[in-house]
DNA sequence: CATGCTTACGGATCACGTAACCATG
DNA sequence: CATGGTTACGTGATCCGTAAGCATG
């Protein structure tokens, strides 16, 4: 399981389309498609329905979606966390 | 940030020992050593004396631990939960 | 035919395992 | 000197970007 791909299953979600995404996280759509297909292959789990030439959320990435967001709101916190930590060591 | 280096962490926390955590998760300690590092460098953030021949969580490893916990247990729900989609994806 | 996703492929980067080394109790 | 951690190094896997291809509205 890796974050990134977490991170870019968001991204896809939230930009609306892989185009987007890519723009947004400054990547390219090759990178992104990849990322999501090595997400679902190893959920064993299609998130999204492939079919159109667009990508629609299916019901299985709705269900997914809010843990895939609270794992990488957590791990933000976590990095927040340690600036502060750093911050307070140094002050200290 | 990478998962693997997570749970590289609890391991060596739990297991005590980098060794006894190469044990337990059948890699070579050169392996969690290294991740261990990347993962301090990531933070910039030491997480362990590494003075002695034997690693000692330090205050800042203890006050990272348990969001580190936490996340590493968010994803294991996570993926519990996948696979009970799949079950009643197969069911129905 | 414009838009958007996917596949192919070459290069770079990363991660591991074996082996050798260093440090401490 | 036994135990535990680290470094070196070569190999295998992973990831990305460019380029090309495919599908749909």
């Amino acid at each position: 399981m890796n974050l990134r791909r977490l991170e870019t299953f968001l991204a896809i979600v939230d930009a609306g389309t892989v185009t987007a995404a890519s723009v947004y996280l400054q990547a390219g759509q090759p990178a992104l498609t990849k990322q999501l297909k090595a997400l679902e292959s190893e959920l064993g789990l299609q998130l999204f329905d492939h079919e159109s030439n667009r990508l629609h959320l299916n019901a299985a990435g709705r269900e997914v979606l809010p843990m895939a967001r609270h794992i990488v709101q957590c791990v933000n916190e976590m990095k927040s966390s340690v600036q502060l930590i750093t911050s307070n060591r140094h002050a200290s």
